[in-house]
RNA sequence: CGGGGUAUAGCGCAGCUGGUAGCGCGCUACGUUCGGGACGUAGAGGUCGGGCGUUCGAGUCGCCCUACCCCGACCA
């Protein structure tokens, strides 16, 4: 009872940070803007790690690393790559720390300022594309397709864990290529990696599509999206890829001799995902209890709770218990037999709950006699008595289907909270109610801005696979020929 | 950066018109419990964010810092 969520319909940003600290995901630490990410949480993080790793090195790409700090005069090579960042950079002047002599503490050693500030990554684009530049004479060097798993800080005005922080972790997947096309085909190929993750492993549905203009990655000629819509009716943007052109290699002078032997400058995508993924895992399906995790992400996929009086009891169950457990693994299933004897059985079904753990197996005495055990499960709560026999294939079987019902729950309420508007009325008063709004946009970036500043909704993309209609814009009465996805945003 | 708020035990909080700090949870020990967040008994734990001032006396009053939170502004 002590740790009772709020609940959603009561305050969604409190049930969110509630959730968060209560399952043991993460913490704000003494350092503003940044949290902790505690095991529980980071385990979470490795699984989705894990399976983005194999997906990009499916598709031909290598990991590297490259440094966090990057000199200050970099940032001026792109103009609108340093104007979309300039305000957000934690920067470092000094290299040395001294006893201050007037007392006690430490204090920067005025004597150790640096000659060039370096700044702390934002993302890495401009000391990446210095690199490539001594990587890539030739056409042959070509394409050259790297990833990197790394932390970045931007100096975010107001943080909230997981969502936006100013230190977070992600990967950048930065690519080369001796051609336009072949740029583009990258950037699609990522978007469309992310949109599988998410609706695959996150079961989590996303709409794949451009950012307009304004909302596009600075310095980047074209950024893709994937978008999904929260409980409480908000977009959270969750993965982009961008088509930079030619842009880092005429900032940096990356050039290459093409088969024709003409000079050229290469083409270029960056791409990535970060820790917010793990804010959109946790609204997207979790409830007034706790977590739902989806069985392809939890850290633990089933858990075991003996329910004894005394300890003879325990040492009958433990047996079955083991025997399951280790059936498990064999199938590759996550298994954790929590037979603490600190803590009850109800103690246990709670914590798991808010933990989401997708499959909960509790065994007593009754079904020691009965040759039985109790099965939960964790999206839908129902409790069902189940023979031991055949457990391994039922259980292999429900975690599929609680990977699909989270899958389709989740479908079905963004397709339920999708609005197809056309008035500028039925916009403002959609706007207030959530959801993702199609509607018809001119085109112009001051309608795009003055439908934010009246009713902060920003065209969250334009869906790639929209069909051609025609209509008038909602705002400027203007002619429009595809509908675009209008939300509020987190 | 604007507006509002908070700072007292590990966490959440109370402490009135000033008199030397308390509650719940958690923690430790022992016992009874154990099929949905157990109970009893006994304990441990606090320079009251920092500084200065008023006062015989400050968690409490005044001033000044600092930090954090919320709402806005800002935010590939």
């Amino acid at each position: 009872m002590a740790k009772a969520l709020t609940k959603r319909s009561e305050n969604y940003a409190q049930w969110y940070n509630d959730l968060v600290i209560k399952a043991d995901l993460a913490e704000n630490s003494a350092v503003r803007g940044s949290m902790v990410i505690k095991p529980y949480g980071y385990a979470i993080w490795e699984k989705m790690q894990a399976q983005l790793d194999k997906m990009f090195k499916e598709t031909g790409h290598e990991n590297a690393y490259f440094p966090l700090f990057i000199p200050k005069s970099y940032f001026s090579k792109e103009a609108s790559h340093v104007e979309g960042f300039a305000k957000e950079c934690a920067v470092v002047t000094h290299y040395r720390l001294k006893n201050d002599p007037d007392g006690k503490g430490v204090i920067v050693d005025p004597d150790a300022k640096l000659e060039e500030e370096l700044i702390v990554r934002p993302t890495s684009e401009t000391i990446i594309w210095d690199t490539y530049k001594n990587w890539i004479q030739s056409y042959r060097d070509l394409p050259i397709l790297i990833n990197q798993w790394a932390n970045v800080v931007r100096w975010e005005m107001r943080t909230r864990l997981f969502l936006r922080t100013a230190e977070f972790l992600w990967q950048e997947g930065h690519t080369a290529h001796a051609t336009r096309q072949e740029a583009i085909a990258e950037t699609q190929q990522m978007i469309e990696i992310y949109a599988q993750f998410a609706q695959d492993f996150m079961a989590m549905p996303v709409i794949v599509g451009n950012k307009t203009e304004t909302e596009r990655f600075a310095g980047a000629l074209d950024t893709y999206t994937i978008e999904a819509l929260m409980q409480d009716g908000k977009a959270l943007q969750s993965g982009t890829s961008h088509f930079l052109g030619q842009n880092f290699a005429k900032a940096f002078d990356v050039k290459f001799a093409s088969k024709e032997g003409k000079l050229e400058y290469v083409w270029a995508t960056s791409w990535g995902v970060s820790t917010r993924l793990m804010g959109a895992l946790i609204m997207a399906h979790s409830d007034d209890n706790g977590l739902v995790l989806p069985p392809k992400l939890a850290p633990i996929q089933v858990v075991i709770v003996p329910i004894y009086k005394g300890f003879d009891e325990l040492d009958n169950i433990r047996p079955v218990a083991q025997k399951i457990k280790s059936e498990l693994q064999k199938v590759g299933i996550s298994v954790k037999f929590d037979d603490r004897d600190t803590h009850k059985p109800g103690f246990k079904f709670a914590e798991y709950e808010l933990k989401g753990v997708p499959i909960r197996l509790a065994m007593g005495p009754r079904d020691f006699e009965n040759g039985t055990i109790e099965l939960a499960r964790r999206d839908t709560l129902e409790k069902s008595t189940v023979p031991q026999e055949g457990i391994v294939e039922r259980i292999q079987v429900l975690l599929d289907e609680i990977q699909t019902n989270i899958y389709q729950k989740a479908f079905r309420f963004r397709e339920e909270n999708t609005f197809q508007v056309d008035t500028w009325e039925e916009f403002k008063t959609q706007i207030e109610k959530g959801g993702f709004i199609l509607a018809h946009w001119d085109g112009s970036s001051e309608t795009e801005e003055k439908i934010k500043n009246e009713t902060k909704a920003t065209i969250r993309c334009i869906p790639i696979d929209a069909k051609e209609e025609d209509g008038l814009c909602v705002y400027s009465g203007k002619p429009s020929r595809q509908r675009v996805l209008f939300a509020r945003a987190y």
